[in-house]
DNA sequence: CTCCTGATGTGAGGAACTTTCACGTTGGAA
DNA sequence: TTCCAACGTGAAAGTTCCTCACATCAGGAG
């Protein structure tokens, strides 16, 4: 896994206890996640469960929400990096099939990686505090668009295409969530409905070659 | 407006007074979370603002949350009535045309019905606990069916019909959400993308003629 | 090896929030 | 007019988040 400094931290742990430390809390968080959902994840909670006192929690994070955060991120940095293994062992042929593949390894990810059913990469959101650079799925559109770049070769950065990709990223993210909401390991019927939706609309774009 | 009984109460208001009285709650959590967000907006901010007592918050509503949800509900029913009204002064040509006049009514409605901003139909989320039928978002994908078959006479009602609109409504909702947190009167470049990402998606689905 | 200092760890308690409840008030049917 | 169910109230119980004064630990300087 990349190794990143814990994003939203009040004070980043600096000795290796504290790195692990840090570690159980996330852990804790995303496994109350999925057990007792988001309301029942406290402070309190997540501290017994990693062994913990409450007042560490708050040693490294501002509050609870920059916890959640933190975790959302994380898990970003994992899936970024499944990514990169799928797409180093295939490299896809077309935009589509990237797009597939994208998709395909965000919901599988999305299956096995604890506390993501419930907190998806955006995170924790209140739309009234989402400033852009805040933002997770600022980051995971970002991401996306070097993997668009990386299979097609005329591909010119723009701001047009940074717009596109976010509202792909953004609608992928909400139907996502559609599909998890209705079937536990993530209804197949929507899945397949978020392929149809972001093909499309990535063809309408005028951003990438109709024809492969 | 249609006079729709209160949703996710505890015990229906029967007498006139006490109907007022909800009213009076709904407005104040709606322009609480406009003025100071959705963690501002607490049980006793309301009460205070309403000109009541907590205890009646709770006379009938079984929780916060569902005093949150009932305020959707109530916003929904508004943008229908008002979206009742535009489609009976110019009925859309195609289908094409009733999108974006729905898209165009809705971001109107958006900026206009307090609250709105910070909630959106779907209500306060919690994917944890949507379960089919208490979910609003399914009650705005019935109402624009409606809309299309009004406007597609040979639309047979299906069950793929029905995800392909339920699906639309959840990625516009998302996409949505993020052109108002880019800007307050809801990002136009945004905007514009909600239109391209629906008339692709629905074009590409086959429900839909092709030609006007 | 010992000392020293900054990093780390703790949990009781303050502040704020949600929800309940026992009791007082009011509208309208009989 | 009477009476009961509907309505209304706010103090207090139950939780949660977060802070803080204090204790402990790691590892480099000497």
């Amino acid at each position: 896994m990349t190794d990143t400094a814990v994003v939203g931290a009040r004070r980043q742990p600096v000795q290796e206890r504290s790195a692990a430390r840090v570690e159980r809390m996330l852990d804790a968080a995303a496994a109350l996640l999925d057990e007792v959902g988001h309301d029942g994840t406290t402070t309190s909670t997540i501290a017994r469960r990693a062994r913990v006192s409450v007042g560490s929690l708050y040693q490294f994070f501002p509050d609870r929400r920059a916890l959640l955060q933190a975790l959302a991120v994380r898990s970003f940095t994992r899936f970024s990096d499944s990514l990169d293994r799928s797409l180093s062992e295939q490299a896809p042929a077309d935009w589509r099939a990237a797009v597939h593949l994208v998709i395909d390894e965000y919901v599988a990810f999305t299956r096995s990686e604890p506390g993501m059913r419930v907190l998806s990469f955006g995170g924790p959101v209140d739309t009234q505090l989402l400033t852009a650079d805040q933002d997770n799925n600022a980051i995971v559109g970002a991401r996306l668009e070097q993997v668009l770049a990386a299979v097609v070769p005329d591909l010119r950065p723009s701001e047009g295409l940074t717009l596109t990709v976010r509202v792909a990223v953004e609608a992928a993210d909400a139907v996502l969530a559609l599909a998890f909401a209705r079937d536990v390991s993530g209804d197949p019927a929507v899945v397949a409905e978020i392929r149809k939706l972001l093909t499309a609309y990535l063809a309408a774009s005028g951003y990438l070659p109709s024809q492969p």
